[in-house]
RNA sequence: UGGCCUAUGGUGUAAUUGGCAACACGUCUGGUUUUGGUCCAGAAGAGUCUAGGUUCGACCCCUAGUAGGCCAACCA
């Protein structure tokens, strides 16, 4: 099955016949260590990832450390432990920050050659001379500084002798140009903060755009891809490469993608923390998060969510991809590797009336769709449980449980029939009398053991099970767009009712579940094991249902 | 009022680079089934934002509109 090829992949190939020798392919994937991965990365990540392997080519991780206001080790290792969970392994581990000392050195040569300036405004008499979209800006009365007088000050600056804010280190290029980036960006400011790696060592940073194209370029990346909303950085990146690059080594391209957005979520690190800080979640790992952290929680592997952005593929427009391809991914992966399992959540008693045995051991088939998982002991006794929803007096026309006088088959055991229920003082039905046929036996062989009745269910014997909780999330929020909400309006939309702790009657084989370990409830959903989960208290987290057809048909 | 990018069923992505619009999700039928799951078979749903132009032929190229996105951090 041969998949069309994006357009990335199409620039690629186009480069291949241009000549570009395959070798020297590279790619990278160059987050910066300042919040969690999520979703959207998954995206970046398996677009860089894949592609690597697509053409044999190495490929970097890079962290974009340019700002140690925002930037946290514990950032770095669990942007490390994601990448690493989703099965992908880099070829190199590398940091902007590596490169401090080149970049240091090439922003000389920039003032040199007259390439660049101090700058001795604050950032907003700066900002007034930038202009607008459509207005031109106007020169700073710096921007002629002498090349001795800017290497001096510059100096200073890096040996620490200003406090962050007095002086710039500003590209010199064109404050009238259409494009906003041009206008003598900034390239280097102070900051007097320890950075994770660098420590001490620097005041000064590098701007991510002075940084990220020659980092590209150091590193030799044939193919730097990053988002949409950098298409106007593309020309200032191209600027950059042109003072330092050499024409015998590769240099590195920059082109665009557009971000993934997934319906009824946001991927805002900014809506994220609110989430996190205001306690609408259980913190970055919550089930409900987008952060991949949260979706390794929620049941989702990495197959499933590789997949999932794959299918949603790789172009330049903006997108909403709805929820129901990642729920559709998440079933396909979890149907095959699944074990089935029964768990009651919302239990009425029954009892068999004819049946006399303490107990029964009944052999139970683990996973339909793999016959090497097996098979399992279950307990089978005269008192269970059974769904709620599975018994209905006065049942309507299409209803295939259990009902008065009717006959179901308990999934793996025998055919029963409801012949009488007991009501509490208020007139509920808190228990269902039945018979059942002793011939009936799945697996015995007997004529009736092959007998069809329209509906099987999923039970539990009352004195065999064990207690588990079950927690089930809905929609964080009310809309499908929660990204268009800005940061006022989007705490109204917030689901607070996201999740739904239940208890439930499960096998007693789930006492040997390890955290993480996935499951179907059969007729219910996909679940895992939290992380949380102990033999004493275990929990249950619902990835996603079954699809059911049977709530979309009429009455 | 500027520059750049984008526009294909409800959603997402294709279309051998100009040859009668395909695939997936979703929806709806029917079959199989000891999960109303899976699996299998099938259907509906766009004529490609609009108007011109080039061409034997346009989703694709050109022009002009329209709509949406991005750009005025010492963030990335």
């Amino acid at each position: 099955m041969k998949k069309s090829k994006n357009f990335i992949e199409h620039i690629i190939d186009q480069d291949l016949r241009n000549g570009f020798d395959k070798k020297k392919l590279r790619f990278r994937f160059p987050p910066e260590p300042n919040g969690y991965l999520h979703i959207g990365h998954v995206k970046a990540i398996v677009l860089n990832f894949e592609l690597a392997k697509e053409y044999s080519a190495k490929i970097n991780l890079r962290f974009d450390d340019t700002n140690p206001e925002k930037e946290e080790q514990k950032y770095i290792d669990a942007i490390k432990k994601d990448i690493k969970w989703l099965n992908y392994k880099w070829d190199e581990e590398l940091y902007a920050s590596d490169y401090f000392d080149i970049l240091h050195s090439w922003a000389k040569d920039l003032i040199t050659s007259q390439k660049a300036y101090v700058d001795s405004q604050n950032s907003d008499e700066i900002a007034s001379q930038k202009g607008t979209p459509t207005e031109p800006g106007s020169n700073s009365p710096y921007r002629e500084r002498s090349v001795d007088e800017n290497l001096l000050i510059f100096d200073k600056m890096t040996s620490g002798e200003y406090d962050s804010g007095q002086h710039v280190l500003r590209a010199k290029i064109d404050m009238s140009s259409p494009n906003m980036l041009m206008r003598d960006p900034v390239i280097y400011r102070v900051i007097k903060k320890s950075h994770p790696r660098t420590k001490d060592k620097w005041v000064v940073y590098p701007m991510y755009d002075w940084t990220h194209g020659e980092s590209d370029y150091i590193e030799q990346i044939s193919h730097s891809l990053c988002t949409l909303e950098f298409k106007p950085h593309r020309e200032l990146y191209d600027w950059f490469l042109d003072q330092v690059v050499d024409q015998n080594k590769i240099r590195p391209k920059q082109r665009e993608f557009a971000r993934l957005n997934l319906s009824h979520t946001i991927t805002s690190k900014r809506k994220l923390l609110y989430l996190v800080e205001n306690n609408f979640v259980d913190g970055w790992d919550d089930p409900r998060m987008p952060t991949i952290s949260g979706l390794r929680r929620r049941g989702y592997s990495p197959d499933a969510l590789k997949k999932f952005v794959q299918k949603a593929g790789v172009a330049k427009r903006e997108n909403i991809i709805e929820m129901s391809l990642l729920e559709f991914c998440a079933r396909e992966d979890l149907n095959k590797k699944c074990n089935r399992l029964m768990v009651v959540q919302n239990p009425i008693k029954i009892t068999l009336t004819n049946y006399s045995l303490e107990e029964e051991k009944l052999d139970l088939i683990n996973n339909p769709e793999n016959v090497n998982a097996g098979s399992r002991k279950v307990s089978f006794s005269k008192h269970l449980y059974i769904e709620k929803d599975d018994f209905m007096e006065n049942p309507p026309k299409k209803f295939f449980r259990l009902s008065l006088g009717n006959e179901v088959r308990l999934k793996g055991a025998y055919i029963i029939k409801a012949n009488n229920v007991i009501k509490n003082d208020k007139d509920e039905v808190v228990e269902v009398e039945c018979t059942y046929d002793p011939k009936s036996k799945s697996g015995s062989g007997s004529p009736e053991s092959q007998r069809k009745v329209k509906g099987t269910l999923h039970w539990i014997s009352q004195n065999h099970s064990v207690n588990v909780e079950i927690r089930e999330y809905e929609r964080l929020f009310n809309d499908a767009s929660p990204g268009d909400y800005d940061m006022s309006e989007f705490k109204n939309i917030i689901n607070t009712e996201s999740v739904k702790y239940l208890n439930g009657y499960g096998e007693k084989i789930l006492q040997k579940s390890l955290p993480g370990e996935p499951f179907q409830f059969q007729r219910k959903g996909y679940y895992v094991s939290d992380l949380s989960s102990t033999k004493d208290k275990l929990i249950f987290n619902k990835t996603v249902g079954l699809r059911d057809n049977y709530k979309k048909k009429p009455v």
